[in-house]
DNA sequence: AACGTAGTACTACAGTCGGAGTGGTGTCAA
DNA sequence: TTGACACCACTCCGACTGTAGTACTACGTT
């Protein structure tokens, strides 16, 4: 087992294309190593078997999804009304949908891990962890809502991504910009 | 190419619990055949090559997912109120969530359209029809709400039944079930 | 400065697997 | 008798894993 960090990481990105690309099937060492232009073989010494790494890409994947240092410490300023709501939702549809090679990976991982155990435990507590970030930041935000209203929104907008991402022909921008509104408006109606 | 028409929707059939059970990259010829246990080669007479087979196993899976026309006729009795909105959204989660193999094959095909442009297009045409039939059931049917509520409660709902089904230890029961009243709730209110 | 060593990069290969496609034969019904 | 379909067998092809072996580089030692 390797133990180069920089190249571990440079594969472990690549496998993340491979995935958006390839698909879960299609995620193989050399796959891996054509994506990464390292020779064959190479992520054969960096992965004890196909299993261990999808779990390593799933405990990155994740990272690489959420928001900066800077960009969260920018979502802090101003004033935490409706308005600033819905724009910080808008920039964290258009984040995750620009990063979307990583957005189809992390889909490819969750429909991967109906079959591998070790995985979905990864991904289980990454995104649960992710959940709870998110209400607890929600929570001293001073935005208005309440925790299920920080979920709900969670829930449409995480579809609105999957659907612009997959069948971009279903809803026009405009269309999913207006969703992105009444989303943000309607979830804060407790 | 062979004409039998049950044998070919056992074949369909077929596909889409191998689609859920291997990943789109699982589709393979071969696959089918023993799903159905028919013979090998059966399935190398019923579609050109795996794209025809995508392609058919789009435009059939959707059918399938779909209430019966006795779910829809029950739908309509009753007094169509909010509490009897969030009734029918609970048993359109459940009827769903229980044709968990059909979900799963329609998720696996979303991302395979990414890479197959004739798939994408059947899955655009079929959806957007799917949406805009909810859309105009909603209209006629007396219950609360616009366009806007049957759009951000199927986008909830979607990620929702996502979530229940990839990675079941992220809501339990009891949150889903609340979730499902909430987002109700909530949509409605413009 | 010369040498040795450890860790890593690269190359090559052997073995295995699984699938596509096709053609031939059997069977049944019109 | 003929045509359509079911069944079966076989060949060709491509791809992947895992590993063994070689080359390179950097660094520490004397």
């Amino acid at each position: 087992m390797r133990r180069n960090p920089e190249r571990r990481q440079a594969l472990i990105d690549a496998a993340i294309e491979v995935l958006a690309k390839e698909g879960a099937r299609g995620l193989t060492f050399r796959a891996v190593d054509a994506e990464a232009t390292v020779p064959p073989g190479t992520a054969s010494n960096y992965f004890a078997n196909r299993d261990d790494l999808f779990t390593q890409v799933g405990g990155r994947i994740y990272e690489r999804l959420l928001p900066d240092e800077a960009t969260i410490a920018r979502s802090r300023e101003g004033v935490q009304d409706q308005t600033r709501y819905a724009e910080l939702m808008h920039e964290l549809v258009d984040r995750v949908s620009a990063f979307n090679s990583g957005y189809l990976a992390l889909l490819e991982l969750r429909l991967e891990s109906t079959r591998r155990p070790e995985l979905r435990a990864v991904l289980t507590k990454r995104i649960r962890e992710d959940i709870d970030a998110n209400i607890g930041h929600h929570a001293v935000s001073g935005l208005p809502g309440d925790s299920t209203s920080a979920v709900l929104l969670y829930l449409a907008l995480n579809w609105l991504i999957v659907e612009r991402l997959t069948l971009p022909d279903i809803f026009t921008e405009q269309e999913i910009h207006e969703l992105v509104d009444a989303a943000v408006r309607r979830s804060l109606n407790a």
